[in-house]
Order: structure tokens, then sequence, then C-alpha cells
DNA sequence: GCATGTCAAGTTGTG
DNA sequence: CACAACTTGACATGC
């Protein structure tokens, strides 16, 4: 059945999670980083398990780990790894908690790296941070039993064709842990899912169908067709297949339909999702209010029907 | 206390 | 050519 995802944070549930900037750290010693860095990890950590326990309390079926759990651990100044934090042991302990609390609840966990990770460029520095960015969040999926880690196909440089052998040079050399989570996601200023279809069939890279980006950056498929051929591309990474919904703001008419709003209108569901195997993210304002409400509204279009 | 400007990273399209 | 949009809040700073 349709099981429905949160995305990274909540609107009324007491989860927050806490960051720092570069430039803060700076400003510390080492040692004194390392702590206030300890002390972020931890806090982020335990609120992973809330957020973990909420979303089985609202009845969610999945959950998106946002990108800085862990602030600023690849990054070339103030990087680090847990093993320099004075708290590292607790907060791998509170990795596996989350894990097995995943797991008992069936909650199902990803991951989706912002957009600075960047595997097609034709700039070697992008492409090296991008993978040690991916390497990070593999090791965190690793740790907390996430199976989808999913990016955008990135920038086009006049040369679509050209940037996806670049990307597929560089999959080829990703390690086995990167690689059996990594997904594509089709966005909504270059690649659409006939771009990218044929890609991931070949390269055997499922691809998470976003039909809101998909309304904003058209191609000769239909909703239909996307949503069977990147369900078959699933099918043949042995995964359940994943799909990202959301509704623009101020609706589809006038300016810019790009920006989400705060739920998401059950109409904006395509009809041939509802009896689907397969999990959504809802991407809305209104977090976790949002997916509740949409999963109410679509028992009742189910009930209609 | 509260308001405000800032925050690692890339790319594209707009003004 | 510079800057906002992606997404968005939490933090640090300064009143």
């Amino acid at each position: 059945m349709l099981q429905l995802g949160l995305c990274c944070l909540f609107k009324n549930e007491a989860v927050f999670f806490r960051t720092t900037t570069v430039k803060t750290l700076a400003t510390l010693p080492r040692d004194l980083q390392l702590l206030k860095l300890s002390e972020i990890c931890w806090h982020n950590g335990l609120n992973l398990l809330l957020a973990l326990e909420a979303v089985e309390r609202l009845g969610i079926g999945a959950f998106r780990i946002m990108s800085p759990l862990f602030p600023r651990m690849t990054h070339p100044e103030a990087g680090y790894t847990l093993d320099d934090l004075p708290d590292g042991e607790a907060i791998s302990r509170t990795l596996e908690a989350c894990r097995l609390f995943a797991g008992r609840a069936k909650i199902r966990l990803s991951f989706h790296p912002d957009q600075f990770v960047v595997l097609s460029s034709p700039h070697p520095s992008v492409v090296a941070n991008s993978i040690q960015e991916l390497e990070y969040q593999a090791e965190l999926a690793v740790a907390v039993g996430a199976d989808v880690i999913n990016i955008h196909g990135g920038g086009v440089y006049g040369d679509k064709r050209g940037a996806l052998q670049r990307f597929a040079a560089v999959y080829g050399g990703l390690s086995d842990a990167i690689r059996s989570r990594l997904t594509l996601e089709n966005d909504d200023v270059s690649y659409t899912p006939a771009d990218l279809l044929p890609f991931c069939e070949q390269l055997a890279i499922p691809l998470v169908y976003d039909v809101h980006h998909h309304r904003c950056n058209r191609d000769n498929l239909t909703i239909e067709e996307a949503t069977e051929r990147a369900g078959a591309t699933w099918k043949a990474a042995g995964k359940r297949q994943y799909c990202h919904i959301s509704s623009p703001k101020g609706g589809w008419e006038g300016g810019t339909p790009k920006p989400h709003a705060d739920y998401i209108d059950a109409g904006d569901i395509p009809e041939c999702w509802l009896e689907r195997e397969m999990t959504v993210d809802v991407e809305a304002k209104a977090k976790e209010l949002a997916v509740v409400r949409l999963m109410t509204d679509i028992q009742e279009l189910k009930n209609r029907s």
C-alpha cells in the first residue's frame, strides 16, 4: 500500500536539531570545537530517536533524515569523525538505538544530500567534495539502517549527455555502501524523467519520481508512464519504490508554481498512486501535520471510490 | 529578552 | 553582472 513519509522536521512535536557554523567553530581552540560538536551530535542523535518515536505514534511510514545531522563533519577545516568527539561512543549507541527502533517500527529511512553534491560537475574539486559528503551520509545510512541516499543529476553545462557520462564515470568508482543506496531524482529545471530513465535503467540506479518537479519540468512522458518506468528501476534493485509529492504554494495559476505549500492538495496525488505499493515523501511546510492530513484525505478518496 | 543578519558547498535563470 | 531560488531554521550577535 501507499506509505507516506515525513521530511526532516516537525511543526508541533518537541523534536529539534541543533547546528553550528564554521565561523563560530573557528573562534574556538580545537578541543573546545570538538566538545561543542560532541554536544550537538549527541543532542541530534537523541532527537533522531525522538523523531522516530513521534513518526511511529503518528502512523507515518518513513522519515527523511536531515543532511547536517552531524554538522560540518566533512568540512575541510572543521571536519571530524565520531572518534574525535568526547562522546563519540555514546553517539554511536544512539544511532544503533535508532536503527533498532526503526527496524522494529518498520519506519523506512532515507537521506537527501542537498544541491552541493554534484557528481556531473566538470570541476574535480566539486566532485571530490561531493564524494566525501556521500561517504559521510553512507556511513550514517549504514549506522541507522537507511536504504536510500537520493541526489539530483546536477548541472547540465550545455551538454546533458556529456554531464551524464561524467556522472557514470564517477558512479563506477563509488564505494559499495554508497552505490547500494544511491538514487537519482528528476528536478524542476534540468533533468526530466525522460532524461534520467534510460540512464538509470542502464546503470541500475533507482529513479525517485518527483511528480511535482515533473509537472514543473515536463517531457513527453505521462505521469502514469513515468510512475511505471520509475517503478521498474526499483524492482530491478530489489527495493520498494520511492516517490515525492508536493503542492505548489498559490496554486498552479500565476507566478512560479515551484515553492511548496503548507499542505498537500489530495487532488495533486496521481490516481495511479493510490493503490500502489510504494513510499511517498511529503514535501510540505506544515511537516507532520501535512502528512497526517494527507493520510486522512487519501482514505476518504478511497472510501468514496 | 527580542530582533536581525548569517550560514560550506553548486548551478541556473532572472533582474 | 550580481543575485535570488532551491529549503529553512537555528544560532550568534547586538540592541
